[in-house]
DNA sequence: TCCTCTATTTGAATACATTCAAAATAGCGC
DNA sequence: GCGCTATTTTGAATGTATTCAAATAGAGGA
């Protein structure tokens, strides 16, 4: 249906052997110092075939997000379902389970951002690329943000405002030096605090022509997100 | 005096030569195309000569950044120099010279992010191994806000909080595809009138607990800005 | 069973950044 | 000029990601 060149035919059984094996060398020794020989060793296959299925070194760490996003989207759509909860706490919960997943990998994610400079690059963060994961990401966001009553306006740049937090806070995790990454815990808390201080503030009326200058400065520099509303949260892949 | 590993002995002329033939190329071919073998050639030394210079092929990147502050440096402090201006007019200089100085290197650009998403590698921008240049960009910002009167704690944070937006508008900057980068000269225009029209807001009594949040949050997550006042902005390079 | 076509797998070959031991050069005291 | 030391320059060697032509396996069809 669509032109996904990404879901080829291809065995899936040994795409996903390599790609935990590498994703676990990864993590052992680190991603510069892994080779692309000792993943196909650990996975037990020639070179060439980590390269039949993954363009790259670094399509391997995208391939390992890709999961970790759609588990996002899986938790959050959980934990949002269980029971009613307020804005601060369902923005919380969207932030803090994306750390959760990623506790463990601080390490691999810096090959995400490799990049992050080359907008031609397939794995550019910010690219055309990545653009589906981008997506997937911010839909989770908008999950979290739900119908909160807002002005049309916050309403919808509000997903990828909070998205492009997340991406900030992702950037501050990996630099994170503090046991377990408790400050990037304090930073979420903090930020969540924030936003919906911030939200409250720019719902009043007098906030208007504030929010007018920002919402038209966005459209004019394209800075509007472009989302896909009806695209899957990334993950549901039934046949 | 300080113990700068950076600037040893060596021959100040090789080296530049060997920075301006490799940024000429890297120009004209793109950085990936162009092989340290013909930064070498076009500069008339062997390879390992470039790297004598250079630790490695972003090095040299680095290094032309580093002009550039120091270029940034100089007009800023030209520009604020010759007539009082107000807070808006200040910052717009600020950030236009940036990329007037920028304009025609926006392909360059990229490879300064390659190690962003790596705390360790001493190229990381946002690492330690970026500290100095930081400060000095800081520092002009910190110099374009001038003695505005505005209170203490957002006088403080509002150098790095401008860096920060700088760094962010450098890459819509590498992103933006309008011609002559358009965009980014609206972006510029609108996040600085909307900074100053923040200001105005914040300054106001009734947001000092806001902003006492905010500025709380900075001091926990060691975000604060850690600036150097007193360093130079980085290129006055005199005996 | 054999043939054909496609999907997978192989590992040698390539291209490049980076390293390094050795050679050349430049100062400098005499 | 001469020897000595530190600086600079050299290019072959190394290690690794990536490419690719060829080999293999598998799925139908006869």
């Amino acid at each position: 249906m669509f032109k996904q060149e990404k879901a080829r035919g291809k065995s899936p059984e040994t795409r996903a052997r390599i790609l935990g094996h590498a994703i676990r060398r990864f993590r052992e020794k680190g991603f510069d110092s892994t080779t692309m020989r000792d993943v196909g060793e650990a996975a037990g296959v020639a070179i060439g075939a980590a390269y039949y299925y993954f363009p790259s070194k670094e399509a391997i760490v995208q391939a390992y997000y890709e999961e970790v996003q759609s588990e996002h989207g899986r938790r959050v759509a959980a934990a949002l379902s269980e029971r009613t909860l307020d804005l601060e706490e369902r923005l919380r919960i969207a932030f803090h389970t994306k750390f959760d997943i990623l506790a463990h990998d601080r390490k691999l994610l810096g090959a995400l951002f490799r990049y992050s400079g080359d907008p031609s690059h397939p794995l550019s963060v910010f690219g055309p690329g990545s653009g589906p994961i981008r997506s997937a990401s911010m839909n989770v966001f908008a999950a979290a943000v739900g119908d909160e009553r807002l002005p049309n306006d916050i309403r919808e740049v509000l997903p990828a405002a909070l998205w492009a937090a997340h991406m900030g806070i992702l950037l501050y995790f990996i630099y994170d030096p503090s046991p377990d990454q408790a400050r990037t815990r304090k930073l979420i808390d903090g930020v969540t605090r924030l936003v919906v201080r911030v939200l409250g503030v720019a719902k009043m009326a007098i906030m208007k022509p504030l929010r007018g200058t920002l919402i038209s400065l966005l459209r004019e520099t394209e800075l509007f997100p472009v989302r896909h509303p009806g695209a899957a949260v990334l993950g549901e892949e039934q046949s």
